[in-house]
DNA sequence: GTTTTTTGTCGACATTTATCATCGTTTTTT
DNA sequence: AAAAAACGATGATAAATGTCGACAAAAAAC
């Protein structure tokens, strides 16, 4: 799995050895999912952080009305999961569903304590992904908080253009707590422009 | 600062040593703030983390139109800071400011990832803060993208009691992404069910 | 290749939320 | 104690966004 092992050096100081990277993924377990196929349903506990090796995925609940709301969006080189889930192994709230077709690279909750044990460089690495994480998370409050459903897409638009071409308006409207028909206007607005 | 020692306890998977608390304590300094003095100030570059020991602040930023948004509230027990900034070294675009008069502990980037390196414990430490961070991350954008005004205001009250008795309406209002008028109505409503 | 399903757009209208000005109260500053 | 600033409430109005139904185009399934 050539692409994680580039990721891993994407994000530590140092280039790892294959030897270690082989250990590594000893740790992860290899899975394909159909496209509509679901990898965590609202219920279960989650109990595999996924790595997307190819395919694209999202997030989504279901609320007391039966409206679904669009929580994550994944591509290629993203992690899945459903974190409070993972770690305290409450049933999840979330889906989570391939949607295209997926290759997938899983490691369960014991096997990631493990190796932040035993290997500094898997350790290292978690450090690095919680960091971004966390930064990520940081931008997109602020933009939730702070933008009209215009700029919220303009932003979406800036920090994802990927996601644009993979997913359709309506889950990208839903990602950006927004109808659909107003995406579909203000797209319209913002090409005027 | 018996309130840090604590702290470390309440996330760490075993009981921590004096000496092993005294070493780590030697990579913080001391700092009180006024009411209203700031810690950061939009463009500097944000340099320490920041344990709030006693006191309460606040995270906003002004945007182009000069409106402040506020965009972490922060108490007792609780870090504050602009992470990218901290670990990229990039100016903030926010301003972390005293709300209340406060004690702090603050801690470099350099020292962070020094500890990180060489004391067990404290890299245990920061996967759970990180854990922790991450999933109310989730929590927050979540009710962010699926709830109206009334329920996000409900929601807030649930998961953040104690910040109703530390910060004015005004600014939980902009926390949560509304106005003060319409959250000064929807908690009128509120009451009278 | 035909039939479903999904997707995107649009108009009309309803609802939510923001804005602005104002006022009384409380809190802080001097 | 007086003055100033901050806070919270409220009415009137405007703006943003949601809802619903309909339709056509595109994509997927058969």
């Amino acid at each position: 799995m050539k692409s994680l092992h580039n990721y891993f050096n994407r994000y530590i100081s140092t280039l790892i050895s294959d030897r270690e990277f082989e250990f590594i993924l000893s740790h992860f377990t290899y899975r394909k999912l159909k496209r509509r196929q679901h990898l965590l349903v609202q219920g279960e506990i989650f109990k595999d952080m996924s790595f997307i090796v190819k395919g694209a995925m999202r997030k989504y609940f279901i609320d007391e009305k039966g409206v679904d709301h669009v929580v994550d969006l994944y591509i290629e080189n993203w992690w899945a999961g459903d974190r409070e889930s993972f770690v305290t192994s409450v049933p999840s709230m979330y889906n989570i569903e391939a949607w295209e077709d997926c290759e997938l690279l899983l490691i369960s909750r014991e096997n990631t304590l493990k190796l932040c044990r035993e290997c500094p460089v898997f350790n290292e690495f978690i450090l690095k992904l919680d960091e971004r994480n966390s930064i990520a998370a940081q931008k997109r409050i602020t933009s939730s908080i702070s933008l009209t459903a215009e700029n919220r897409f303009a932003d979406f638009v800036e920090r994802h253009p990927y996601f644009i071409q993979r997913f359709p308006q309506h889950i990208i409207a839903s990602y950006l707590g927004i109808s659909k028909d107003t995406l579909s206007r203000v797209r319209k607005k913002s090409l005027n422009k």
